[in-house]
RNA sequence: GCGAUCGUAGUUCAAUGGUUAGAGCACCGGCUUGUGAUGCCGGAAGUUGCGGGUUCGAGUCCCGUCGGUCGCCCCA
């Protein structure tokens, strides 16, 4: 007999619980609050999709469709891929439901995402994010209203401190064409004191150059051409609306002339909310304009702007969360009157109390036990020279509940 | 894909190359306590990730492999 060997878990996944799934489920929560507030529908979509709603919409020969998706063959033969982002799928589900009709939308979704990549501090292969976009809405004004609620969230959160809002704007195509072109000449230009990785960029994004982590190429950069000498006046404008319509709402933001995303689609604002308390993975919520996007995908030409945040490690960052806590611990410390303890358990859950019932091993430590499970009340069954007993212990004075409690106590029949 | 680092009880961690691999917490049982969150006694729990090698002797050193963690690349 050869011993069993259990699975294990997949590589980069996670077995949420205790208390990381209390942070999590607060993240979810308070997520859900605060996008209604604002407005925001809830969008419930299909982990998988068509390779080709990410294929097209990221690029073919980008990275992450060639080598970060989990894509696989079905058994009809259409190639499948666990949707490694929210946005592309959305954009799928405004073309093919015919949603222009409720344009502009406001959308919120949140839900698991999978990317093939090495897992690492706030980094996993099946990963959580929320996520709000708003599509068909060409205005400034969207931008800032969802920066708005994207800040109102950490705050809500508790983690606004250390985080802070980077904000940057690529322009509009032509404004990006111009500046991607002096850029190249630049970093051409200095070719030789280039990090390897950052020449590699060269030949296939050299914005990405901007953010290398290489000290060498960090002091390159800072001599590198600033989009904004490159502007259009409606870009200009556009910015500008951006930050005074935060200004006005009282958001704290930082330019950030280095911040780029690596897709073209991408026009104007880009922005990350950025903390430092997470490692190299310093994100922790980070969006963008992508006017170019749902016409990628063949639908008509519509702007929209969005951001997305990673649940885990957003969770990572509270400082503080909502349990659930036990109202009431019911202990039965007789073998015969476990019967009751069930009895009256279920009893107070119908009621609407959060009950546990203490019924099993030692009964001598079951007391002991339920202490330790920190009620508001403590109610003890006994058995003591033949006669049932019962008693009530308020252990925590500011329960607000305690009295009612204490009456359906009173007026229970342990017969 | 590349690099660093760590794998010992359910868990957190000990153990100079040298007896039968230990402790806290958790778990199970007994005794105290009796409105008691305490205390005491005992029990169960291990192929030291896996496979080779060096050695009289390996949890410890070497090689490989798998896994975790952190970083690079990438980051939609």
């Amino acid at each position: 007999m050869s011993k069993i060997a259990t699975p294990g878990a997949v590589r980069g996944t996670q077995d949420i619980y205790g208390e990381a799934e209390e942070r999590f489920a607060q993240v979810v929560t308070s997520f859900d609050r605060i996008r209604k507030l604002y407005g925001f529908k809830g969008l419930i979509l299909p982990a998988i999709e068509p390779t080709a709603v990410f294929a097209r919409s990221l690029g073919e020969t980008t990275d992450v469709v060639s080598k970060e998706m989990y894509s696989f063959a079905d058994r009809g033969g259409d190639s499948i891929t666990l949707r490694p982002e929210f946005t592309a799928g959305i954009a799928r589900a405004y073309i093919t439901g015919g949603w222009q009709q409720y344009a502009p939308m406001k959308v919120a979704a949140h839900g698991p995402l999978f990317r093939y990549e090495r897992p690492q501090k706030g980094r996993y292969r099946q990963f959580h994010q929320i996520d709000a976009e708003i599509i068909g809405a060409a205005k400034p004004t969207a931008d800032v209203e969802l920066l708005v609620m994207a800040d109102h969230l950490l705050d809500e959160l508790g983690i606004k401190d250390g985080v802070t809002l980077n904000l940057n704007t690529l322009g509009d195509a032509e404004s990006r064409d111009a500046w991607h072109a002096a850029l190249l000449e630049y970093f051409g230009d200095h070719r030789g004191a280039l990090s390897e990785d950052s020449l590699r960029r060269l030949e296939t994004n050299p914005l990405r150059i901007l953010d290398s982590k290489d000290p060498d190429d960090r002091g390159i950069c800072h001599g590198a051409p600033k989009i904004d000498a490159f502007l259009s006046h409606a870009a200009q404008d556009f910015f500008g609306a951006v930050t005074a319509g935060l200004d006005a709402a009282g958001v704290a933001w930082q330019r950030n002339a280095q911040l780029v995303r690596g897709l073209d689609y991408y026009r104007h604002t880009a922005f990350e909310f950025i903390t430092d308390r997470l490692g190299a993975q310093g994100t922790v919520l980070g969006g963008g304009r992508y006017d170019g996007l749902i016409e990628q995908l063949g639908g008509k030409p519509t702007p929209a702007v969005g951001w997305a945040a990673g649940i885990e490690r957003l969770a990572m960052l509270l400082n503080q969360w909502d349990i659930s806590p036990l109202a009431i611990a019911i202990v039965a410390e007789h073998p015969e009157r476990e019967q009751a303890c069930i009895k009256l358990t279920a009893r107070f859950r119908k009621a609407g109390f959060c009950a546990e019932q203490f019924v099993s091993g030692s009964p001598r430590k079951r007391y002991d036990r339920a202490r330790k499970a920190s009620p508001a009340i403590l109610i003890a069954l006994d058995l003591r020279d033949g006669a049932a007993t019962q008693s009530l212990n308020r252990l925590d004075g500011g329960y607000a509940r305690g009295n009612e409690a204490e009456a359906l106590f009173a007026a229970h029949d342990f017969a």
